[in-house]
DNA sequence: GCCGCTTGCATAGCAAGCTATATTGATTGT
DNA sequence: ACAATCAATATAGCTTGCTATGCAAGCGGC
């Protein structure tokens, strides 16, 4: 058996993600966000106060990379560290007022990168892709040991 | 409209392409590949003597990333560049003898994450899913301005 | 009370992706 | 034939991801 890399489901999953990020690189760079910056803000946006530990369980990003994608959201005035006063290890991660005021238009443009993506698909197509997917991430999450 | 993480297909792709990358490249480690490589050593088993531009436009991959990788695998000593008597601007990339031989063993391994990916779905959701993700492909292709 | 484990974060170092720009060789129009 | 343009590659500099490792603060048991 041939392995067509145009039909391989690891190559295209990594190709749409680079056309994912770069749609919207595009449409947030106006207003200074960058596209790994989405899901902190995101999380952000609901519930401040969260440690840097938590940010790595909820977007599913490990330690050492949420640590320098927090740096850089700290340089760039998105983000405060306070120490927590209860616990001289954490730090609990605050919003700026910038960081606040873009919710409504970066959120805005990260919706419209979904829509364009599944533009032509029915919302029973668009579920079923849905389901797809995550049982491909389940499957690969088991595979490497949760 | 709240904008959730955990259903936007720009986030479920994202995580998903990490979590393929991290199982190509447990797999294919032991014969000192790296994941990015993978699509040129495809391109490259299927025909020697391509030229850096002709495998960006196969792997779908800018120029500047393609030239680091280039690197990379010279420096690994899995490729060679052969300056074309024809055009001195160009070089034409060759395998080592060590690339051919990992044809198997890699394929293998890259085809053993695409089944651990895929596991319980079947025949015509697989087909379906590929359906999909395509067009998003092509969706978000066209948005980018080809 | 303190010794050792656990937990939280930081740092180092690398790969792979991108944009922007420079460089050098080929081609083309007059 | 030579200037201007185009094409192929290289370089600089950035982000985002990873693993491996270090270090300091908290905690549990004795």
């Amino acid at each position: 058996m041939v392995l067509r890399r145009t039909d391989s489901f690891g190559y295209m999953v990594n190709h749409l993600a680079r056309l994912f990020a770069r749609a919207l690189e595009r449409r947030i760079q106006p207003y200074g966000l960058s596209p790994g910056q989405f899901p902190v803000l995101l999380a952000l946006w609901e519930r401040e106060g969260l440690t840097q530990a938590e940010l790595c369980r909820i977007v599913q990003i490990e330690q050492p990379t949420m640590a320098n994608t927090l740096n850089r959201m700290e340089r760039d005035g998105l983000i405060r560290r306070e120490p927590d006063p209860n616990d001289g290890r954490r730090s609990l991660i605050h919003l700026t007022a910038r960081a606040r005021d873009l919710e409504e238009p970066a959120t805005a443009a990260a919706r419209t990168v979904n829509q364009t993506a599944i533009k032509g698909l029915s919302e029973e197509e668009q579920a079923e892709l849905r389901r797809l997917i995550g049982v491909m991430i389940v499957n690969l999450e088991r595979d490497s040991g949760l």
